[in-house]
DNA sequence: CTGAAAGCGCTTACAG
DNA sequence: CTGAAAGCGCTTACAG
């Protein structure tokens, strides 16, 4: 493979010089930058980044470490940061964490030792001294999604209250009278906030939130599984169910339908993270959808702010109810009637005929569907 | 940070045996390395991987440029790859193309000046004059799902003639008769290899598969969407639609019921690649399975004895047919019948009564559901 | 077993 | 505008 002393070698200049034209320093002779560029090409040659790193003590990269790559939230996450960070001309290098702390502790450190520039994190729990090290060290680091209470990093992430709120609503006017909620971790911000907002939405409607209806899942499929038939064990079942995440979702339907229930019928199911599958699933699920895209590309911005030198302002952006079928809206449970195709729309949905009660200082909070889906059937380019 | 020689100073011997600790070489006396280890434990020292690059001409990084991160294959295919990666030692940076040549290009351009030690590509065009420079140039290379053909590069990928013939036979047996598909860009081996598997299989079974019963999509949901669309449209419809990706049928079922038509009754639907979610659709789609697991694990091997510099054979493994419900099976449309709960399975979808024929060569091809969703259900680490 | 020194491929003051 | 030279933080023959 080429190096720099063979290009400069090949245009008849020194290293320095070839050096300059790649940088775009100005003090190069339009000759000079000729002969260089053609030399560039005759050779092929590609600058090593590695070399240039060590030199300038910069990678140009981001480290992005998620908690689980299978969960199409982080996925879409993960999406939006890279296609941020190319625009300002960074790659980012992702580590899943898959839920484990030393997993996530291994791609700190790894990420850590290539010297990325900056690091966005949503981490799988309070502890990591890892971490905590990297933010006394100054590292460069924004939180994302998830945070670590009392560590003064910016953390960008959505506050789903609102919209909880709003779920809440929707499952009591559906004559929902014992909801339950699969929590996350309560070591992670998202497996507690969601618990609490939940428990503080019904008690400001007057409905407790017995310890029994509070199952402890890990915001796995398997967890949510497992929480989901303890609450069928119960002597008085819950007849709503809240899962902390998609996934604990799938593997609570999974449960549910394995004991030949059915939804919403025997018993409401909603999600935290709205994902494009839950249109589809029966009954498709009504969630409370994150603006992830949005998520992403302010959590670059910060983190680029911050490996500037200065220190961006952390950033909460609501999230929304979309209400769709899962909960029991007075639709038909077998088939849909026929209807003229929404040709711009993916929402195949009617609407809802009883809209939740909306929280006047947040009108927009609130949707019928199909906003969620968008980003995976429309932001993509299509077929030339 | 502290770098080596703070290290030897602390221990009071020279950097050349920080280095020779910290990379396990042979002669170091054992004062001198618990000198050493200390040093290196109150400075919390961490060695500089670029540095350490530079010098060895290795990285321990090796590349993965998937097609789309949004969808669940790839995403499933990059979790084994990383996980297999870090076993042999390895980091992996993931580069997502989004089915776009230029991407591509550029996250493969990104990883060679970054100098991994392999690549690992999912190319979605046949083209790259990139990939084909690199490929010339001895870069260790390896190819995942899809491949360029008449390229010298070991080929890791799944076979599906088996199970497609599986399917076909499925459809007609339920009765269909005047089955399409949604194909993938004809630029990829996977969008064509699809195609004439199924041609070739109809056409075993004497059926044929006219133009306008093969719609041209590009992998992503809105094609799907359109070319379902299209064949809706036409004086006679398609009874059964074969989208080659997941998520072309996730448009496609969007689109079907779009139009107030239902899977399997007024038409059927199957897909190319598993995902857990397929379980909960509605209806639950039959899908042709990939052993993605195996052929992330199979990947990384070839790819690190190509390193080695070792020539890695190619290799096949056979994806399989699961039978759900969307292509028709005897089974009630409305709701499911209650039943003990199956504790160690995620499989709540009874046997269908009339299996698909087997291809007596290849018993193991067919499996009633399940085995594909048991990745997310199972392999994952339960809550402590 | 140990250290001094060269060198990996770049960038960047510095002097001209 | 240009080049010689130092140096980024490591590793590794080489000599002792």
């Amino acid at each position: 493979m080429a190096g720099i002393k063979d290009v400069a070698a090949e245009a008849g200049v020194s290293v320095a010089t070839v050096s300059r034209v790649l940088n775009d320093h100005p003090s190069v002779s339009p000759d000079a930058r000729t002969r260089v560029l053609s030399a560039v090409e005759t050779l092929s040659y590609r600058p090593n980044a590695v070399a240039r790193s060590l030199r300038t003590d910069r990678t140009r990269t981001l480290g992005l470490v998620i908690s689980d790559v299978l969960n199409p939230y982080f996925t879409a996450l993960a999406r939006a940061v890279e296609e941020e960070a190319r625009t300002l001309g960074y790659s980012v290098i992702i580590g899943n964490a898959d839920e484990r702390p030393e997993l996530q502790d291994h791609h700190v450190r790894t990420l850590l030792d290539r010297r990325i520039d900056g690091l966005l994190v949503s981490p799988v729990d309070r502890g990591s001294p890892l971490i905590l090290d990297a933010v006394r060290a100054a590292t460069p680091i924004v939180f994302v999604d998830r945070w670590i209470p009392g560590v003064e990093v910016p953390v960008v992430r959505a506050d789903g209250r609102a919209a909880v709120r709003d779920l809440v609503a929707h499952l009591l006017r559906l004559g929902h009278r014992r909801p339950a909620i699969i929590a996350g971790p309560a070591a992670t911000t998202t497996g507690s906030e969601r618990v609490d907002a939940f428990r503080e939405a019904l008690s400001e409607q007057g409905v407790a939130l017995p310890a029994a209806y509070i199952g402890l899942g890990d915001f796995q499929a398997e967890s949510g599984r497992r929480v989901a038939e303890r609450f069928l064990d119960l002597p008085e079942p819950p007849d709503a169910v809240f899962a902390a995440d998609n996934l604990m979702a799938l593997g609570a339907l999974d449960a549910i339908r394995g004991r030949g229930l059915s939804v919403p019928e025997d018993i409401a199911l909603a999600a935290f993270d709205d994902i494009p599958w839950f249109v589809h699933t029966d009954p498709p699920i009504t969630a409370v959808a994150q603006p992830t895209q949005e998520l992403g590309r302010a959590a670059v911005r910060a983190l680029a702010e911050r490996i500037a030198g200065r220190v961006p302002p952390s950033v909460t952006l609501p999230a929304r109810l979309v209400v769709r079928r899962s909960c029991g809206a007075g639709f038909p449970t077998g088939r849909r009637q026929p209807g003229p195709a929404a040709p711009a729309s993916s929402a195949p949905d009617p609407p809802a005929p009883h809209p939740p009660a909306l929280d006047p200082a947040a009108p927009d909070t609130t949707s019928q569907d199909s906003a969620a889906v968008a980003p995976i059937l429309r932001t993509r380019r299509s077929h030339p």
